[in-house]
DNA sequence: TAATTTTGTTTAAACGATTAAACACATGCC
DNA sequence: GGCATGTGTTTAATCGTTTAAACAAAATTA
């Protein structure tokens, strides 16, 4: 690699010490500098194709201007769309975005925070999995800047966004019945996660407040280690017991995503023998002859919010800030009219 | 944030130079350190939970151990599941990727490279964009290890991995008339980019090849600046004409999710009326009613060749490698059976 | 005119690691 | 005993910035 232009470069050409040209290409003591040499500083800057580095400098500030990000697999949909988001606001702060796939395992979401930390960024955006509490609790402890964006963990004294998913169900659920579906399943991913679990709580609650019995085996759970084919079962399961529903609120687009590929393999109609609704907005749905009915998660204020309050406890050490923001339901043929 | 331990607060706690404790940490001089003092080092260097601060010793060493990446746009699917490969690929080699989006805007493609450079990464994987042959020149000329991927200038003297575009289109459409489809279009991106080029040569010689006469208005190309719109618009051409295609190549995923969503809803019947390929593999060719017959790219492949190629190339400064990889067809039933 | 203030610039230490070279001491050999 | 060699550790410079403090000269004030 070709040896790169320095401070003491510049000094050297125009005949100062390189401390003055930090002072002059940083905009300091402004007041004191004579604009002559100013000026010949900056030239000389730009005519030797001068750029700080970067490292450098962090070693001395402390400040590195990157963020960690750490989603679950950024070859997801979901989590490319927000690292796209994220990428975005924290270009306009002047940040730099460094990510990593957790990848469900709370090893590799060790490692990757020990990894980011050696690197000194100076926050994180992390949608945590499973059983990964005490590694933000070390987080908290060492007083590392930090937002947990989709998941969320009440039990930990943090900043995070998300949607407000009991409420994103309960509306899916209450869209259903006013269209006159009267046994409306639910599968969702067997797990401890609070926004996995807000969202067959608020199915729940809308089953209660409509006075519709919720029966309990309509409420199935899929385990990560396998998704299509405990999907497959699960849906076989639904549509085997003797008065199968005639509705089913996936819990993610990938769920959908094999339940609805399923669902067409067994030729069930949709929506007149059953009617779908998922999370997540997907291209798929489209393409489906009956496009899903799906409840759109607001990824640009989540992602845009979540960069916004990191950077802001990043640079003025803020206090603690948490959203539920809305989703909106995007109705289709998946569902019937409402009655 | 709280102070973090340096080698300094190790030495002191052990009573030895810091010197001594950056040897031992790194293994360094092993034959002649004390043992017994060296497990002193590592012990206290674990109780005190130290991490070697990357920023220091990037400075001092000139490396960085990141890559990194630009993409047009991390959300879309194709660059989200390269960001992946090559991210588990370089974590492998102990390389952290910093990433960006270039957007197909040069600008950008710039402010990135700057932003990289600036962070002293040790090298970059590229997916570079229409006109940007004079800013991989400069990455040439500065000596800086870089590959790019997918996509690839004839011109210029570095290592990439792309798909045989040439070879699959050929293929494909070798295929379709194999099929026995006698009319067969192509819908292309209109740019100058090499491997868009070379599908659609692949799709005219297989044509030549097989003595069917290539009709010139059976190729169309559709501007970048609003794809669904021109999309829309050339299918409607080129059904619109005396002797409509029987059959379409769509040159890229994206191009293949608006056609098919507009064929969908022209009631085009897929594939009697109408045989669809697609370039680039996506979830939503399954949920289609007729599940697209598609090209495959060999992902994991480029990505893993990619990364590789480059991280030989920052540590041994290899000579230049170019491949160009066999993609696969996935046939089903958008096409028929072969005669 | 001397003291003070202002203006413009330099000095030098620091960030935390790496590493060649120097050093001190022990051991082996003739 | 003297010299070479080997063993174990330290010294000190360096990477390229930042920045408090020092300094020198000019301008202002008393």
């Amino acid at each position: 690699m070709v040896k790169r232009v320095s401070l003491k470069d510049i000094a050297r050409e125009v005949g100062v010490s390189s401390a003055l040209v930090s002072y002059v290409l940083n905009d300091k003591k402004t007041g004191r500098i004579n604009k002559v040499v100013a000026q010949k500083i900056k030239d000389t800057a730009k005519l030797l194709n001068y750029h700080t580095n970067q490292i450098a400098r962090s070693l001395k500030t402390n400040k590195t201007n990157t963020i960690g990000l750490i989603v679950a697999d950024i070859s997801n949909p979901f989590s490319a769309t927000m690292a796209r988001i994220i990428e975005d606001e924290a270009a306009k702060k002047n940040y730099t975005v460094i990510f990593g796939s957790s990848d469900e395992n709370p090893f590799q979401s060790e490692k990757l925070i020990e990894t980011f930390m050696n690197r000194y960024v100076d926050g994180l955006i992390i949608a945590p999995r499973e059983n990964t509490e005490y590694l933000l609790h070390d987080l908290v402890k060492q007083e590392i800047p930090f937002v947990l964006f989709d998941r969320y963990f009440p039990s930990i004294n943090t900043s995070y966004v998300a949607m407000d998913n009991f409420k994103a169900s309960f509306d899916a659920v209450k869209y259903l019945i006013k269209c006159g579906y009267k046994k409306i399943g639910i599968v969702n991913y067997q797990s401890t996660l609070q926004h996995l679990n807000d969202r067959t709580n608020g199915y729940l609650k809308a089953l209660e407040t409509l006075h519709i019995l919720p029966a309990n085996n309509l409420v199935k759970e899929v385990a990560i280690d396998n998704i299509p084919v405990h999907v497959e079962n699960a849906i076989n399961e639904l549509m085997a017991m003797s008065e199968p529903p005639d509705a089913i609120l996936f819990a993610s687009g990938e769920i959908a995503l094999h339940g609805v590929k399923h669902i067409k393999q067994q030729n069930i109609k949709v929506p007149s023998e059953l009617a779908l609704i998922s999370f997540d907005e997907m291209a798929a749905w489209d393409l489906f002859y009956a496009p899903l009915t799906y409840i759109k998660q607001p990824l640009q204020k989540m992602g845009q919010l979540a960069t916004k309050i990191l950077i802001e406890s990043i640079e003025d050490n803020s206090r603690i800030q948490r959203y539920h923001l809305p989703g909106s339901l995007v109705t289709r043929q998946s569902t019937k009219l409402p009655l």
